[in-house]
Order: structure tokens, then C-alpha cells, then sequence
DNA sequence: AATTATTTGTGCGTATGTATC
DNA sequence: AGATACATACGCACAAATAAT
């Protein structure tokens, strides 16, 4: 049996929670919600101390009792951002981190940070640990974007909550949340358009299957095949997963099912040396017999022995847009906060003209 | 005029406070307080509940009403650690991040964390913010490490308040304060005694002024050039700061001063390939003309042109070790942490023996 | 500027319920 | 089973702050 004061507090909390008690808007007084409930003044003062204690209600004598204000009011903000991301050693969130950081700090926030390495159970930890600790606002990478998410319903939490959420690098595509992060779609048919005005017809895809990311690269591979009325040969498309590139990806299969294209398309400057040693294991130059064309265009690709020509990523500018328009998010809940980067290929020397 | 109830609360907490009341204990019912102060049960229930909010008394229905047992300090766990870094980009932090991270998360501690990019004026704002939203203990990588500090004050309220810290990376030798550090002065020591060995006198050195690894890597610098029976030359010592790096280092100093040496230490691969240029400059070949051994084995030592030889930094294990025993000292705050790594030397091509 | 009604803050007395020892 | 302690609940009175008149 709940007690009675309980029952009150309950009422007031979902009428909060519903908007029907907006934020400001003064509460009956405790005399009138006494009589409404038929329970004394002093049961009363027991709700809706525990409310104030909350911080969803706030007592001024003489005067009333308020609904919290959650902007500029008493509901203090807490001056800190979660970051959660999914690689520590991911060279390229090593720039977004640098870019985010300056943000943050020139405007008196720190930083949460966390990483998932791409697990769903991590991810879930994580989110519950900021929500708990309370933060002013979240900026993340989510886990394994390309699959449904079972973490959906903490992110609607948070929401509720009214902490803001904003994406980066990639997003779910079943939640109408804001993101910033280089367009893949577009990077993936610039890439391949690339490989194509080279002169090449017989163009491979390596992808990521758990990453939306991979999913749009891919979509935009088809998208410039098929603009350049070539018919997608599903023999050369290879996708690979987080736990198949652990495991010690094996260049045989990648051997195999790339040996009659002439140009591929990697989804990051990773998987491409992978692919080049393939290549050169099967015993094909790069890019002499094959050209090779990625994403990220990281020290990797400018420090290998074949240097990448490959899609460069925003890093730091990317890092500093999200923070920023997840402060403006802050401010304006309305903000319009999604920004896609377009891509940029920056040349070197993995790609050269088909010639029979 | 001090509400009653108040005047109670003040009873209680300064009991609590000189540990009169100690943890754990069972307080007086709240009958026979309110008999000891002549106020009514529903004033010492008032008193009660504050000090309850405020996470300082217990109460157990049936039992009594006890004072908190807390661990070693003032408030309840956070599971939250700070830590404070001077750069982002940096290569050997991201090692140490990736090694502190997953210790953090594996034992439920998620990490705060904020750059001072070696500015006191950061760091002081990074320490305040984190002892403010308050945090169960500090991993620092203090800024102007080999300069006195101005933020001792706020190190020393820090430890008052029962927050323990540990540095990492280096230390600044006026606070007694433990710290997880790659041996420095044994790093420079062996790397000039690995020159000495390969036939080198005439060996100069650059290092870093404003970091107390500078100062330590100068004595181990020295400490070989003496136990070699060789004579220390002011004119092949340089020393520069971070601003002077900020600046665009002038190459131009160091051809000058380093003309006569055979042999360079370099405090870190960043100012080796400084260096590697400078003397490439000066119409001299690495290692052929001048040979060059530095500090870090990063990446950039690995890639370049003539791979370096350098002392590695045990970056992850590093990270790791210093968040397991700042989760040792939360437990236990007369934990010896201090760990100074053994240095270890990657040999590649940037050094060969003297021949004249 | 002073008054008054309203609202919350403080304080007490009492009664009953329920968990603990 | 009984004594004790905290939990819930009601009623009343007055103080202090606020807002409207």
C-alpha cells in the first residue's frame, strides 16, 4: 500500500513529466491540494518536500511553490558533456577529441568521457552511468549503428530528461536525432566516381556490415555504378564486421573474391592495407594491376609504402561542429543541429589509369 | 533566530564532525532527543531528515538512526575520475588513455576528463571544475612540470578533502605525491651511455625546459657524459620550451650550436626530426655524419625517413598502471603508488658507431 | 506607504502503522 | 509476544515572506 504522500508525489511528477505542469508555472497551494486530496496540510508538505529535494520543485515562502525552471532557473546546470565514442585508438577520434575539447573547454564545460569499443553492452553502461551522474548534454558515437538498436529506449530517457543528444561520426537511422559527420553516401559515390573516371569497370567494395557508416559508403558505390551503367556484380562487394576484423581478418577470402577487379573501394585506410597486402601476397602491384582507393586519410595512408589516395575526414572541424552546435542545443532545444560534411579526396598514389 | 530544528542539525553535525559521533554509531531515539533539547519528535524528525538528505545519518525503521559509514572521506562514492592531460594530439596519450580507460570502465568508474595544454591557467580551471562537481580521485599529467607551480594550493585542498592524486608522465618535485612515470633519468642515461658506446664524445642534447622529464633526462644526460670520464660542453646543450615549439623552432639555432657533435639526444621524436631536418640543412646525413637517438617511439620514429632509434615509452601499460593504483589509493590511501618504468631501447637506423 | 489576505515555514500534540530486536 | 524505534498521518497555532489592494 503506497502511502498517501507517495500517491501525491507520483501525481505531481507525471503531471511534470507531461508537460501539463509546464516548467515555472506555480503549483495549487498546499491548502488547496490538501482539500483536492483529502489529506491534511502536513501530508501535503511531505510530497512535495520530496519533490523539492528532487529539484523538480521549488518552495518560496510567502509566495508559492514552482515547477523547476530547467533553463536559466534554479535547476543548475551542471557544466558537463558526455562524450562516448567507440574507439580510443582510432586515429581519427583523436582529432574529433581535439576539436571537441577546445570547444567545451573555451566555454566552461568539461568533459565525460567513455568508450564502447563498439559494444552494445558498453554503449548501454555508459549512456545509464551519464544519465545517472547527470550531464547537461550528450555528443556519441553510437555502437554498431548498422544494426538495430536495443539501446533505444535509454536514449528516449534521456531525451524526456531533457538532455539534449547529438550524434557524430554516424547515427541510427531509426532515430530522428541530430548528427554531424562527413557524408558517407556522398563519399562513397565521390570515391568511386573517382576510380570510374580512371577508367575503371571492374571496381570492388570492402565495407563495414556493423557500421551505418558502411551501409552509406556502400550506397553510394552503388549509386555511381549505376550512373555509370555498370551492373553491380555482388561478387566483388566483401563486408566484414568489428569481431571478423579482431579475430585476424583472413586476406584469403579476400584473395579470392577480388581477383579479377581492377580498382577497389575500402571503406577505411585500415581494411585497405589489409587489402594491399592481399594483393600482394596474390602477387599484383599497387597500384600498377590494381588500384586501391579508402576512407579516412589518416598518417596510415600518407606514412605506408604505397601512399592512399583516400576520402580525407573532417577530424577536428568535425569535433568542433559537434560541440558546438550541441552547446547551441543546449541553449535551443529547437536548434537545428545536423551538419554532413561533404567529402574531399585528397591524391596520392594508389590510383592510377586502367590501361589494357 | 535559528530555527530549533536547525539549531539540532548544527548539534549533530559538529558531533559528527570531531568525530564524537562516529560512523556507524546508533544515535539517541528521537524521542529522547526531543526530551534532551525540549522539542517535540516532529522537530527532531525535521533535524533528522536534513542530516539524512545531506547523507550524513541513516535512518532504519525499527532500528534507530545511525551515522553513515563512509570510506575515507567526506561524501559518497562518485565512481568518477578525473584526469588531466597537457595535450590531445599527443601520441603517447592516446596509449595511456586507451590503457587508463579500460581499467576505469572494467572496475564501473567512468572518467572525466580535460587538456591544459601545458598552461597553468588550464590546468587551475581543469582542477577547480573537477573539485567542485567533485570526483573520486585525480590522474594528472601536471603542466610546467620542471617550473614552480602557482597550483599547489589547490593540489593541497584536494588532498584535504580526502581526493587522492596521482601524477603520471611526470611529477613536479616539490609535492610528495606519488607518481607513475617512465624513468627519465635512467632514459637518459642509457640512451647517451648507447651512444657512448658506439664511440661518440662529442654528444650534444635537446631538451625541454618547462617539463620535469627535461630536467630528468638532462641528468641522466649528464650523469653518462661523467661516468664516461667526458667532460660536459654548455655549447652542445640546448634547451626550449613549449612556446618556443609553438613558435616554429628556429632550425637555424640549432645548426649553429650543434655543428661539432657527432651525436645528439633528443628529449622527444617531435624535436629529433626537428633536428633530423636542421642538420639535413646543414648538408650532414643521418646517421652517417650525426648520429640521433631520442625519447618515445612513436609512430613518427617508426615511419620516417630514417627510422629512429628511441627510448620507448611504455604508454599502456603506463595508462593501466596508474589508474590501477589511484583505484588502490581510493582504497586505501597509504598505498605506495610510485612506479617508475625501466627505460628500454628500440634500436632502428638513426645511430652507428663512430668512425673517423 | 500601509494594510490585508495568502502562502509557505516552524513547531507541537496526538494517534496509528510497521519493522526490528 | 512484547517493547522499542522509526514511518505515516492529522489537526492546530503562529511566524515570516510575499503579493495585491
Amino acid at each position: 500500500m503506497l502511502p498517501k504522500y507517495m500517491v501525491l508525489v507520483n501525481w505531481i511528477r507525471d503531471r511534470i513529466k507531461n508537460q501539463e505542469f509546464k516548467y515555472g508555472e506555480k503549483l495549487a497551494s498546499e491548502k488547496e491540494l490538501g482539500q483536492m486530496f483529502s489529506v491534511s496540510r502536513q501530508t501535503v508538505r511531505q510530497a512535495i518536500n520530496v519533490l523539492v529535494q528532487d529539484g523538480l520543485l521549488e518552495s518560496r515562502q510567502g509566495s508559492g511553490t514552482y515547477v523547476t525552471r530547467r533553463i536559466a532557473g534554479k535547476h543548475s546546470p551542471k557544466m558537463v558533456v558526455g562524450v562516448i565514442s567507440t574507439y580510443v585508438n582510432d586515429y581519427i577520434f583523436s582529432g574529433i577529441l581535439r576539436g571537441m575539447e577546445n570547444v567545451l573547454t573555451e566555454n566552461g564545460y568539461s568533459m565525460q568521457l567513455a568508450f564502447t569499443h563498439n559494444h552494445i553492452e558498453s554503449e548501454k553502461n555508459a549512456l545509464a552511468n551519464m544519465l545517472t551522474r547527470g550531464v547537461d548534454g550528450l555528443i556519441v558515437e553510437p555502437a554498431k549503428s548498422g544494426l538495430p538498436s536495443p539501446n533505444i529506449d535509454l536514449y528516449q530517457e534521456a531525451l524526456q530528461e531533457g538532455t539534449p543528444i547529438l550524434f557524430f561520426n554516424t547515427y541510427y537511422s531509426s532515430l530522428a536525432l541530430p548528427h554531424v559527420a562527413l557524408d558517407d553516401a556522398a563519399a562513397g559515390l565521390a570515391a568511386t566516381e573517382y576510380l570510374i573516371r580512371a577508367g575503371h569497370r571492374r571496381i570492388a567494395g570492402i565495407f563495414k556490415l556493423d557500421d551505418y557508416q558502411g551501409r552509406l559508403r556502400y550506397a553510394g558505390y552503388v549509386r555511381a555504378l549505376i550512373n555509370a551503367g555498370i551492373a553491380l556484380d555482388d561478387n566483388l562487394v566483401l563486408w566484414y564486421s568489428t569481431e571478423d576484423f579482431a579475430d585476424g581478418f583472413s586476406t584469403g577470402k579476400m584473395r579470392q573474391r577480388l581477383s579479377s577487379a581492377t580498382a577497389i573501394f575500402c571503406y577505411n585506410d585500415q581494411i585497405a592495407l589489409k587489402a594491399v597486402s592481399a594483393l600482394r601476397e596474390a602477387g599484383k602491384r599497387v597500384p600498377e594491376d590494381v588500384s586501391v582507393i579508402s576512407v579516412e586519410n589518416s598518417d596510415l595512408a600518407k606514412l605506408c609504402e604505397v601512399p592512399l589516395t583516400s576520402v580525407a575526414h573532417p577530424m577536428e572541424e568535425l569535433g568542433i561542429t559537434a560541440a558546438q552546435n550541441l552547446l547551441h542545443l543546449i541553449q535551443d532545444p529547437s536548434f537545428k543541429a545536423t551538419v554532413n560534411f561533404p567529402p574531399h579526396i585528397v591524391e596520392r598514389s594508389s590510383v592510377c589509369p586502367l590501361h589494357d
